[in-house]
DNA sequence: ACCCACTTGTAGCGAGTGCTACATGTCGCT
DNA sequence: AGCGACATGTAGCACTCGCTACAAGTGGGT
């Protein structure tokens, strides 16, 4: 087949798998390119500056987050609080998460930076996460709203200290959990 | 009087400053080095490569949060394993925190890299915190040691959405802890 | 067949990167 | 006074960065 016209859309996979092996952080227009078989200089000619190519890979991103709920995690409520927020834990430290976390962590240092793009994806990610586990929460949970934020809480704050190396003080954070 | 001689002790906190104010993800030597009045030349000389000067710095901002541990947090228990936790995220939301939330971050993504120093640097500060809260809980807590952990889980929690911009999440968070 | 807009390649610019070679300065010691 | 170790300044290297100027190719519409 004859090498497909380049656009947003063609690049935006590679690109973004890219990114998933060597971060976000660090990633430069070149490498980049190459990656997804190009040169800088089209990168630049598709999407502007650079900045606008890391904005669209952080919406490509997001929506390979919301993929990976529907695909990776179970369809079916969880029994307890404390369990749906293990079953959470427990599926994003499989390693084939890791990637994923190194582009998540970088994204939250951009957003300690006020970057406007970074925190629309990252609020748009929690955002997603929080419906996810609404609707996973047991049935007969008393109050889903308030259990997902309880929940979300302590699921981010056990991935922040396993990333740290610390993820022993977060397991028993999440154990503690009621329901 | 005259220029006190360089060494890695008098050019740390000149060092570290500019660090607070500009993160540590992208700080390079020679910006580095005109903050602290002299050259990349000097840095090198003095710490040997940079990833020296970026472990130096590590170590130095762990010391300064275990200052800050010791002087801006309060020095009675908490009332409630939940009072405990909102006093440090209260403490923490401050603005004059902000600078350090933002190295803090750049850390964590570099642990996400798996590099020692950073893993080294993010552990302490979490250790140093975990003992604050160990020794802060009501004395009639049940189980310092559980109890500390819950309450650590929720707080980086906290901060971490807090720092995405859902900061309503940790909070309600936060709000759930018993005790 | 011709034109013209869109797409791509080559080459390069100016700035910044970590780091080094080399010369010079300064200070204590004998 | 003179030596030698440490400290510092100047200049530069080879490289990467985001981005651009310019030219060439491609393909559809008339």
């Amino acid at each position: 087949m004859p090498p497909a016209r380049l656009s947003r859309e063609t690049l935006l996979p590679l690109l973004a798998a890219h990114v998933m092996e060597h971060g976000l952080a660090d990633a430069s227009l070149r490498p980049l390119a190459k990656a997804a078989g190009t040169s800088d200089r089209m990168l630049i000619y598709h999407f502007g500056n650079k900045d606008a190519v890391v904005e669209a890979l952080l919406d490509y991103l997001g929506g390979m987050f919301a993929a990976a709920l529907d695909t990776a995690f179970p369809q079916e409520r969880a029994a307890s609080r404390r369990a749906c927020a293990e079953t959470v834990y427990d599926i994003t430290a499989r390693p084939e998460f890791a990637p994923f976390f190194r582009v998540w962590w970088d994204i939250v240092a951009g957003c300690a930076d006020s970057n406007e793009a970074y925190l629309a994806a990252a609020g748009g990610m929690m955002d997603l996460l929080l419906d996810w586990v609404v609707a996973h929460l047991p049935e007969d949970d008393p109050d889903p709203t308030a259990g997902a934020r309880v929940v979300m809480t302590a699921i981010e704050g056990a991935q922040m200290l396993r990333a740290v190396g610390r993820g022993d003080i977060g397991q028993a954070g999440l154990a503690a959990l009621e329901g």
